[in-house]
DNA sequence: ATACATAATTATGAATTCATAAATATAGTT
DNA sequence: AACTATATTTATGAATTCATAATTATGTAT
């Protein structure tokens, strides 16, 4: 790989698509990564794959062995409910901040994300809400404005995305999900700090039972 | 360096030395880390060390500019706010959580290590506070017994250490500090969950106006 | 003397090479 | 055939080498 007009480090590029792949479960987790073939398979060389595989293992994505290489970290059920709860108080947090911070801008956004929400429920596009999921939480951290518990509640948030997504189909999930964010959300319009953050603890202390 | 008989990689025990020398702000923040001349100076290669300003930088420690180098992060005011925002949520979890699973032997320690801290705080030993406060904060962490809050604490409070402890020299604010882990050790006695994580997040509340 | 353009130098990003621990395969013994 | 010991292979950890972007130094024109 010649990579001629590189504006940003190789390592990164690769330890996006290394991540990409770990989503898709493509590297599923327990999986070993082969460095090597992978380096080969992008067209590098290992110190940039290497360089991208200790990246993805101080996210928590990976976990390494001395001399015996890294495999991609799987998660139990006792990991899931810890992170949970440590992801119920800052995004709790990031709620009540938002209440008070967010601008008439912000809520108008909300508003429109929650009603694309209600719109991919009801046309049953499951990778359309869960995505639309995910910017609508963005949206409340990105008002709370505080980069240090933005750049927490990201990779905690990666660790999560190690499970699959499987849960949201159950039956009710959606409907309940949906309802939770509907209460997120008339707390905000509100500017109740206090109802926004309980809202969204209690909303994902429930992600944790659907493993969302 | 021969470097025979490694038990773990290079990387991790340069990380560690670059770490120490940031925090005794013989690094101090705003220094350009000149990857060449620190390598030869630790007799390596500039391999591991690339590695270790990478495993700094993903800490918060180091900041990263592409075809530019590395240099110590700056935190300034707000930054500090952001992280004691975090870092008060957190600990006041970690402390609540304690007030429950605490078993005699934990709250044992914990009586012993505030003890030892009064009595730093006696002979003015402010070396000796601030290692056994360290000691108590982490203590208490170690009972809520969650390794992701754990790392991700650990990770902040790193952060923190960029800044100079000078604060605690302030009049009056060792005695109040002590007064605060009065409390916390007080309500964990007691079992009082809510209590504690009130008493842990004023103490931490405190802590950002003097920036311990 | 100052400002600008060009050349030389330096340091970073990445590939390659080398050393060695770990894993695998082979051979020998019972 | 099964187990152990040795040899071979393989993959990781680290050093070295190479390419090039960024900086510094030099020289020229105004």
């Amino acid at each position: 790989m010649s990579k001629l007009l590189s504006s940003r480090p190789l390592y990164e590029e690769v330890a996006d698509q290394l991540r990409s792949r770990i989503f898709a479960h493509h590297l599923a987790p327990g999986a070993w990564i082969d460095e090597q073939s992978l380096a080969k398979e992008f067209g590098i060389s290992r110190t940039p794959m290497r360089e991208a595989i200790k990246v993805l293992a101080a996210e928590g994505l990976i976990t390494m062995k001395l001399r015996r290489g890294a495999y991609v970290t799987e998660v139990n059920r006792g990991d899931l409910e810890q992170i949970f709860t440590v992801l119920s108080l800052l995004e709790g947090e990031a709620a009540k901040e938002a209440a008070t911070k967010a601008k008439e801008s912000d809520l108008n956004a909300l508003d429109d994300l929650h009603l694309r929400l209600e719109k991919a429920a009801a046309d049953r596009n499951l990778d359309l809400f869960f995505d639309t999921n995910v910017r609508f939480h963005e949206r409340i951290i990105a008002i709370a404005a505080n980069p240090w518990m933005t750049s927490v509640i990201a990779d905690l948030r990666k660790v999560l995305k190690l499970q699959r997504k499987d849960s949201l189909s159950r039956t009710g999930r959606l409907q309940q999900s949906l309802s939770e964010h509907r209460e997120i959300l008339k707390a905000l319009l509100k500017r109740d700090p206090v109802a926004a953050e309980q809202a969204m603890r209690t909303h994902l202390a429930h992600g944790l039972e659907a493993a969302k």
